[in-house]
DNA sequence: AAGCCTTTCAACCGCCAACGT
DNA sequence: GACGTTGGCGGTTGAAAGGCT
């Protein structure tokens, strides 16, 4: 069976390393407006995409004509080579695989932020007694959680924890076994005891062996310390029905996309209205860096230049409008008072810094207050949207 | 205060299987 | 059936944060 790989981010110039708030609204606008269901429907809307780079090229000059080249670039790129798995999506140069990983692990609105209570790291300790590091598995038992999340404080924390729940299960058998269970058991010395003899629970090099005996989903070995009530062969089936029973709260990130029906898998997201003050401040390096050169230009809808700032701002407006169109997001801001009303819900006053942008009060006030505070604005799903 | 070490965790890499043509 | 594409997964990495000396 052909596995092509996708071609890595870097070879068709896009963006790689931490996501930035502008790029995380970016991407949050975007999902909220058209959905997730279909990462690899998002290329074809490059065409539509494809004429605010035109307009940039045209139109724009120093930085934010940068901007447009490297859009231009991708969508050449995309032109040129068949539908890759790039999102070139206006300002948001990362590939699909990237923005899958980013909405899925940090920007999921049903996603729980915080350190993991006990009942939760127990359940990871049991969970991972039985499976192994499958941890999609066992983040399909802990709603809100992500796979990437629970590997992360499986290996630090966890690990330990585990190994050492081990270590006295092993002293506690050998007592009760006259001492005859082997090696006696010192604190010192169990750890390597504990990793030969439990090769699917905890050991510090348990990684590469549990990968291999996981890699067969038909034999699990089960350390009987942790085996439960929890029926292992139903968490094995692929099958969501088999899930179900672990599921029913919500879909983890590895279900997403294959539970509650499939029905394009439009999750609940907290309607946030972008503004288009906002698309101002997220693109705010390329404003301020290039405003007073955008007065110069003559936006289309401008006109003539009053005054440097004047001018400034309406190409930038002009200019935000025209992304705001492309993405779908654009519409005439006939209700300013609501929007102002949303920022005084939050008490975040007007947006400004670092502290007070979407993105931030998104995670500050935690995805279900976010919810139940941004979803006073409603924001039609328009499909017929994504061609303009 | 400065430098070093450890811990944490977001992001990337590469493989695999499912899917589409 | 063959092949390319895509999404998902687990392992690994490296930057940032925190702690220690």
């Amino acid at each position: 069976m052909g596995r092509g790989r996708a071609p890595c981010c870097a070879k068709v110039g896009l963006n790689r390393g931490s996501w930035t708030p502008q790029e995380d609204m970016r991407l949050m606008a975007y999902i909220q407006k058209h959905g997730h269901s279909n990462w690899r429907a998002l290329p074809k809307q490059a065409g539509s995409l494809a004429a605010t780079a035109s307009w940039a090229l045209q139109n724009a000059h120093g930085e934010l004509q940068e901007a447009g080249e490297r859009i231009a670039a991708g969508f050449v790129a995309f032109a040129d080579r068949s539908p890759l798995t790039c999102c070139l999506w206006v300002g948001l140069l990362r590939c699909g695989k990237s923005c899958r990983l980013r909405w899925i692990n940090y920007l999921r609105p049903d996603l729980k932020r915080g350190n993991f209570t006990v009942e939760e790291e127990e359940t990871i300790i049991r969970l991972h007694g039985m499976l192994g590091n499958k941890w999609s598995k066992i983040a399909a038992c802990l709603p809100g959680r992500t796979d990437n999340e629970i590997k992360n404080v499986w290996n630090t924390n966890l690990k330990k924890k585990a190994a050492l729940r081990e270590q006295q299960k092993a002293q506690n058998d050998g007592a009760a076994s006259g001492g005859d269970a082997g090696t006696p058991v010192t604190p010192s010395s169990s750890a390597s005891s504990s990793t030969t003899t439990t090769n699917n629970s905890s050991g510090g090099s348990d990684s590469g062996d549990q990968c291999g005996t996981s890699k067969d989903p038909d034999v699990v070995t089960v350390s009987p310390l942790q085996l439960e009530d929890i029926d292992v062969s139903e968490m094995l089936v692929d099958a969501p029905a088999a899930a179900q029973p672990m599921l029913s709260a919500s879909c983890s990130s590895s279900s997403l996309t294959t539970c509650a029906g499939g029905a394009e898998d439009l999750i609940e997201l907290p309607v946030i209205d972008i503004e288009p003050d906002i698309w101002g401040i997220i693109d705010g390096e390329i404003a301020d860096a290039s405003g007073a050169r955008l007065g110069d230009a003559t936006a289309p809808c401008t006109g003539a230049a009053v005054s440097t700032s004047e001018a400034g701002e309406a190409a930038n407006d002009w200019w935000l409008e025209n992304l705001e169109k492309e993405l779908g997001l654009w519409g005439p801001t006939e209700d300013p008072p609501a929007q102002t009303d949303l920022l005084d819900h939050t008490g975040l006053g007007p947006l400004g810094d670092s502290e007070r942008d979407p993105v931030s009060t998104y995670f500050q006030t935690g995805p279900d207050n976010a919810a139940a505070e941004l979803l006073d604005v409603e924001l039609e799903l328009e499909p017929s949207a994504l061609l303009l």
